[in-house]
DNA sequence: AGACGTACCTGACCGC
DNA sequence: TGCGGTCAGGTACGTC
């Protein structure tokens, strides 16, 4: 799925075109994506204004006017798209002449808002999920209560992740993949991250020494931060809200390069491919030891 | 508690 | 052309 960069880029297309928009109209095509969706949830987001979207991990927080907050998670081939265009039909929709949604398998959720714009929720493999809860209670959702620390936020330290390694008995790729150590990292972005670092995916977590791990934190923010700028990584199904591809898998280092050289200027290794934990996993065995 | 395998689902792609 | 196998960015749950 969209790993954090993705989401993020999912947020800085949306906010403009939702905020402080109200939903006139909520078109739920099926009871469940991964789990059942939330109870009515149509007549909890109809007539509520979206007041903000944050980030938290990879989960989409959607602020609405009711004082409730919907949570959105894009499982691995979620998309939420914006549709402005016009077609044949129309339907009468509130106010507005809404044209007849001609429907993808794969949309399960419209958004119809008052600004006549449409947000779709297009998931083929429906790992993805929805859920509602009270703005109040948002920390204690059994999503996002057992989260580690964003790794762009401010409580993202060296000292902190050494200590959670040290514990580990697995190898390192699995423990940065663990979301509870820290939220939003994926495959991808984990083996780009030991690859600069220079730190094989397989190495045992406690044998990762403070000075490397202070090199992951920078490897950590640096990636996040030009993949987000690049509008993410878009290798099979993520897009972005106007259906554009993300450009950072032209910056991928290691990722997807079974066989070919190894990037590193000082290094003649190719690039390998082992499964790890069920997971594919790109690493050079030259280089990252 | 932590580690790991499996399950959830569709679609694309590869080799035969 | 069709078929079976494998792969895909994630998370929860059961078992040890």
């Amino acid at each position: 799925m969209p790993e954090l960069p993705e989401v993020e880029t999912v947020r800085q297309g949306l906010l403009p075109i939702v905020k402080k928009k109200i939903i006139i109209k909520l078109d739920q095509r099926r009871p469940d994506l991964r789990w059942t969706l939330p109870k009515n949830m149509s007549s909890r987001l109809e007539n509520t204004k979206i007041c903000n979207i944050s980030r938290r991990s990879k989960y989409l927080l959607f602020q609405l006017s009711s004082g409730e907050t919907l949570i959105v998670h894009l499982g691995m081939s979620g998309r939420l798209l914006v549709l402005h265009d016009i077609e044949q039909t129309t339907t009468e929709v509130g106010s507005f002449n809404f044209k007849t949604h001609k429907y993808d398998k794969h949309d399960h959720i419209v958004m119809y808002l008052d600004s006549g714009i449409r947000v779709v929720y297009n998931d083929p493999r429906r790992f993805g999920a929805m859920d509602l809860i009270s703005t109040l209670n948002l920390d204690n959702h059994k999503w996002l209560k057992k989260l580690g620390p964003e790794p762009l936020g401010n409580y993202f330290f060296a000292d902190y992740l050494f200590e959670k390694l040290q514990k580990r008995k697995s190898s390192i790729k699995t423990s940065l993949m663990d979301q509870k150590i820290i939220a939003g990292l994926g495959n991808i972005y984990v083996l780009e991250v030991l690859w600069l670092c220079k730190i094989a995916p397989s190495r045992s977590a406690n044998d990762v020494k403070m000075i490397e791990v202070e090199r992951l934190i920078v490897a950590i923010r640096n990636v996040l931060a030009r993949a987000i700028k690049a509008g993410g990584t878009s290798l099979q199904d993520f897009r972005r809200v106007g259906g554009e591809l993300g450009y950072f898998q032209q910056s991928l280092q290691v990722y997807g390069r079974h066989k070919q050289q190894c990037k590193n200027i000082d290094c003649l290794g190719t690039i390998q491919r082992v499964k790890q934990l069920g997971r594919m996993s790109y690493y050079c065995d030259q280089c990252q030891k």
